[in-house]
DNA sequence: AATCTTCGTTTGTATGATAAATAATACAAC
DNA sequence: GTTGTATTATTTATCATACAAACGAAGATT
């Protein structure tokens, strides 16, 4: 009689609120270019009716989207889509949504590039600035990497590896940065990891990362770095040599 | 007489309404170490209580707080500060209250750090791709700064050329970098400009910059910047040197 | 013509009521 | 006694409504 409770029959835990929802549904749009910059978004009635939300609910999502840079609103006025230039594209979702909108090649290209400005100095600054205790977790997830038998698990130690780098290097402002790097990147999954071929490959390049740091050796840690990316390089290079084309706006697939 | 209404009137006049600075309120108490991460944060109603406003105003802050990845609230739970790594350091509001809230030395610091590790290779970048109208703007900016007398205007002259390599570079990830980056010195003129002497004494360094871009040096745009920030590197390292001490966490003046 | 007034539209704020989520507790079953 | 389940209480989430404030635009006034 009593229904008993399904245990756990709830797959997604992520049973975003209603205004999370309007919020990511809108903010998409925008960055898709369904509202460009500049233009008056529709007002508050409006979303409420197309919906089917109260006021309060709609409200909750511009304010979030306001923090998020993407809109300015004003009595009278409604609200408006902001230039570009005030968008927080660091900030996770924004980025997420970008990288759902953008053209996925052109973005993992600048990806790409950031990448090889900032990574190389992470690891040379880890190298002279670590703690004892930030080499033991770098070295930890070194380990955890070299045991990593399916692609998920290498991948999840890959992060923990740069991330323990990330926060060696001692810099507050890196350390966020680096993170929406890596969480962009996972959303591109499929044209990072996954085309990288066999798992273990690049073992010996993290090892050689880890051996510059625990030596404290910055000059060896910038060029250790470098090596690893130039075979990223080379996969992004060659897929964006692939999908020049027309086809190349597909969507992508996050994982 | 009568002040005809100016054409383009003051954007934004920090009008601020009542729930922004209800989350600017609660965001610099955050940063500020009062509500430290895994804190939960009073009650709506006692934010109403303790503000003298409705629910609804804290609940829009409460919103535009979680947008940041400051805090994360629930039912039945409340809001809790979300722990340091959740948080949207690169947003400009956090970073203006982090820039309040910590020592600002220490944070001038790793500003500086993260501009000898960027702007060279944006300039580097910028010498390799910038288009003609590009260049253009970029020497519209040095004609201005070089134009300059009053300290202000050095200053927007400045902004205005670095914006301008920051385009010229391509790479729409590092845009809101460099313009957070920007806008948080801009939140540390005391520690920058103002020490920094005689207004146009970095101007031959600038135009070695500009010839660079100009010419598609990409290696020697890269050594000029190095040589610029070398200068704002020793006054960095004076700054810190000085204030090394009890007194070295006054909040700073926000010009 | 220039200025002031009025008006309508849109967001901002307030208030009260109900729904949903869940930690903590009390309770039942074994 | 231990385990699992039902209840409760508290807090946020959502809804609905009303009024205030900002402001653009049109119209009235000088």
């Amino acid at each position: 009689m009593k229904p008993k409770k399904p245990a756990v029959a709830l797959p997604p835990p992520v049973r975003r609120s209603l205004h999370r929802s309007l919020a990511q549904d809108i903010g998409a749009r925008i960055l898709n270019g369904e509202f460009a910059p500049g233009t008056l978004l529709p007002n508050e009635a409006e979303w409420c009716e197309s919906f089917g939300v109260s006021r309060t609910a709609v409200r909750e999502a511009i304010k979030m989207l306001m923090a998020k840079g993407l809109i300015l609103s004003r009595p009278k006025i409604g609200s408006r889509v902001q230039p570009r230039s005030q968008w927080n594209l660091l900030d996770r979702d924004v980025l997420a949504w970008y990288c759902a909108a953008a053209n996925p090649v052109h973005f993992l290209v600048h990806m790409q590039q950031v990448r090889e400005i900032l990574e190389p100095e992470t690891a040379a600054l880890a190298a002279a600035n670590r703690t004892p205790e930030q080499l033991a977790e770098i070295e930890a997830a070194f380990r955890q990497m070299a045991e990593a038998k399916s692609l998920s698990a290498w991948n999840a130690a890959d992060v923990r590896f740069h991330q323990a780098i990330l926060l060696a290097a001692g810099n507050e402002l890196l350390v966020p940065l680096g993170l929406v790097i890596e969480s962009a990147l996972g959303s591109m999954f499929a044209y990072t990891a996954s085309q990288r071929g066999d798992i273990g490959r690049t073992l010996p390049g993290h090892r050689k990362i880890l051996l510059a740091i625990r030596n404290r050796k910055p000059e060896s840690a910038r060029l250790a770095v470098r090596a690893l990316l130039r075979d990223t390089g080379r996969i992004v290079r060659l897929v964006a040599a692939a999908r020049k084309g027309p086809a190349a706006r597909r969507p992508i697939a996050v994982p």
